[in-house]
DNA sequence: TTGTAGGCGTTATCAA
DNA sequence: TTGATAACGCCTACAA
């Protein structure tokens, strides 16, 4: 009992295969009565057809190759979901890659994708070049995610992190803090750059003096986080709140802080950024910028169909905005 | 500027497209001219093979299916990564999709994948019946991940949950506690079955008799934990110490303690189960069974690949084992 | 060692 | 409205 094929189908309803096609694709009008037969031969084989031959036959394979930088970490796990989900329902099938933060790996698995023959790329974060991404768009459809390249501009989504970085330092200085302290995430991203201009842009905005004593340098993981806070402990400097570069690191600030016999928000107030499902959970629950990753995603998919469809597209506004929790007290004096 | 083919191959290199194939696929001698000539041919023309076409012509797509229940979950994301690394520099690509916990749609991604021709399929957790799975199994390689199907014992890797139950709870009872609540996880999921019989065996077996007033139902979200906290301190029922059904409701749970005035460990002892990336950075970090998710996939990737190699495997014996961090602590009476 | 020819399952073109 | 027939790009006997 081989898999049936659209050959066997057409035996069975007494047809000819082009016909059975049509019926799978209403591609053309059929009489009432060939449908029915050939719904019937379809049920009784369990046929169902092939999308590989469908995709040679066709020239599309139906899929949309997604490259992100780690599968397993939340902030991706979201924006899969949020594509995943715009892509339900569309013929598409998402094929998700990992390229690990390598260039050499991201281009290798762009390669695989390519070999695979998807239809459209989206690409979110990563360290492939410019240059390689126009390429690539020349040939198909590309939407970009939380990084930058220049010339696709029209294909990026981005939400804004040096606003985001200002709206949560705002936030603190009006709570009356000065002495505030940053942690940077990995500085070759152009998200941890934006969110530093944002810190010192409001720094700048309130007249409150940039100490450079206060600036550490982490890399968006949580152990780094840990690090930075004790390095900033030690140092000596006084400091009444610390606004970080993402969520991750600041699980690790509040780790620190708590070993050092420091309380959340009473000695020492907290910002993060992106506003990770956790975050919600934290003891205290953490004050941070909200990035909408699962909207990002949904949007992603939904340009990406577009464009499939040789129609226009316009991103939705996707605003970052302050989610306001037990992390930050106003300064003690 | 066309995507080039074999056929263009051949024709700059002067051979015949059979030839080229050879080449590629190393299936025959060929000369070391001819050689040359058609991988010049190739980097001159940028060919890259169409996998979609190899897959029609050879009957094998190379791709495995892989189905999980919420990709954007941490504890799915880790198999994933697990499964990812497993399958890099194997000639098959891993295609994700997403079940929801859904019995439906699992059905469904299962046919998209079956359309798609995926060679082998890995399944992780869902609710899909066991009938369907045996049927799967019959037509093409089939690994179970972090569920339980009869008649499929050998092609089930799964963790001893009992077994690290009954570790959390032997912590526990070692420390003096005896007033030890449960918070389930969704019960109609094995596994939380599971943890609950450890739960109830370690009492048993240290005598201490069973209070089914100590027994909250959750369904393994950080939500729900920290209700069920909540009820079990409105309750009134004394208890130094919970057992939670995982990781992301003890952050709930933390939460909750933690809006009640409750120090963790000094007036309750917690210890959750999943050892999730961020339990180490939890104030306090968390005690917890490990679960090894990542070693998971790459086993069931591991697995898969030898069975697409008809050849035999064993699973490796991946054992849970109780991190100690500090949201435990002896009982102060 | 190499080329020719047929086929993988489907769609699309062209007559009928 | 329907059915042959020829692609789609590659692989693999079979023949040379």
């Amino acid at each position: 009992m081989e898999k049936p094929t659209i050959a066997h189908v057409a035996q069975v309803a007494g047809v000819s295969p082009s016909t059975v096609s049509r019926i799978l694709n209403g591609t053309a009008r059929v009489t009432p009565q060939k449908q029915a037969a050939v719904h019937r031969a379809i049920a009784q084989l369990g046929y169902q057809p092939n999308v590989i031959a469908q995709g040679l036959a066709r020239g599309r394979s139906m899929s949309v190759g997604v490259l992100v930088q780690d599968i397993s970490s939340p902030f991706f796990g979201s924006i899969l979901h949020g594509i995943e989900k715009a892509l339900q329902g569309s013929p598409y099938q998402p094929v998700f890659i990992d390229g690990h933060w390598r260039a050499d790996q991201e281009d290798a698995a762009i390669s695989v994708l390519m070999g695979r023959q998807v239809d459209a790329l989206i690409i979110v974060g990563g360290t492939v070049s410019d240059v390689r991404l126009r390429e690539i768009a020349a040939h198909l459809p590309l939407i970009l995610l939380g990084r930058k390249a220049e010339g696709l501009e029209r294909r990026t989504l981005r939400v804004n992190h040096r606003q985001g970085a200002y709206l949560a330092m705002r936030h603190l200085i009006d709570l009356g803090h000065t002495r505030i302290a940053h942690i940077t995430g990995d500085e070759t991203h152009p998200d941890a750059r934006d969110r530093l201009d944002g810190y010192l842009a409001a720094l700048e905005d309130a007249r409150i003096p940039f100490d450079p004593r206060l600036l550490v340098h982490g890399d968006f993981h949580e152990a780094s986080g840990q690090h930075c806070a004790e390095a900033l402990l030690e140092s000596g400097q006084r400091f009444s709140a610390i606004f970080v570069g993402n969520d991750q690191m600041a699980y690790g600030v509040q780790l620190a802080l708590y070993r050092h016999g420091l309380r959340v928000p009473d000695d020492v107030s907290l910002v993060g950024f992106d506003d990770q499902p956790f975050s919600a959970y934290t003891v205290p629950p953490l004050t941070t910028v909200r990035q909408p990753t699962t909207e990002m995603g949904l949007a992603a998919g939904h340009a990406v169909l577009k464009l499939l469809e040789g129609e226009d597209f316009v991103f939705p506004d996707l605003e970052v905005r302050l989610m306001l929790r037990d992390s930050t007290a106003r300064l003690q004096r």
